[in-house]
DNA sequence: AGTTAATCTCTACATTTGTTGACATAAAGA
DNA sequence: TCTTTATGTCAACAAATGTAGAGATTAACT
């Protein structure tokens, strides 16, 4: 299943929490940008018929959907292709990208220290 | 400057290495995929429209190309998108995908350590 | 010089994507 | 119950994207 940008948006909101309805959606994507009630609406119903987002339940004629796809399957398979096409195929250089460009708080970094040093150990198992 | 996916892999074999030439890009692109020799050539001339590619010089019929745009400007307009559709606006938790799923070799992790380290001392500093 | 092969140019077309409006209809409020 | 408002359904359309072939033209080979 591949995604478009704006679908990708959406799908956001949708991850985010809770069913949603149309409305609600589109009251959250104009946060970010404008665009018509319609607009809003295509998208969502796009996606559902791709078969990532189901109809959860209907209130009055309200329609609440829910994703019918997990995001990690959607970024498991994102991340490899940019990946690929952008940092030679090495995921070291997208993580130093990151780490330089992007400006992680103290507490995050920590994390990852965690992480890294979680990850070291278990490979010494093997 | 919006590059599609089918125009982000042929910028790639651009940014490889050396000017190239449409033929060269065809086989390269063959590697991974099936794709006519025209199809390769239109995205090729997209590129050029767009601003992506320009012409470096011409041998017998031959045109070789170069691109007009640095990897890094396109790396660091998508890269924050993703981040912002798939991982809450936090890289941390991009990051985080890439060390659990991705396997590191142990020279990158450790190139990624010393990294940590050297923003950290960074830090202090201000 | 004539033929063959490589490469470019141009045109074309189906599909996907972003965008929206008209109209129907059901819910809610007066 | 009647009117207003919210929401859904459907149709539409321009632009971008992926895909490719026909024909022109130049280079290379015999």
């Amino acid at each position: 299943m591949k995604l478009s940008d704006f679908e990708l948006e959406v799908m956001q909101h949708f991850w985010d929490a809770d069913p949603r309805s149309a409305p609600e959606i589109h009251e959250l994507v104009q946060k970010n940008r404008t665009a018509a009630y319609g607009t809003v609406k295509t998208i969502i119903d796009r996606l559902e018929t791709k078969g990532a987002l189901v109809r959860f339940k209907q209130v009055g004629r309200t329609i609440l959907y829910q994703p019918a796809i997990e995001k990690s399957i959607v970024s498991k398979k994102l991340v490899p292709d940019l990946i690929r096409y952008l940092f030679k195929g090495n995921p070291k250089n997208l993580i130093t990208q990151l780490l330089v460009d992007e400006e992680l708080k103290s507490d995050d970094i920590e994390h990852i220290k965690q992480l890294i040093s979680k990850i070291e150990s278990e490979k010494k198992e093997d």
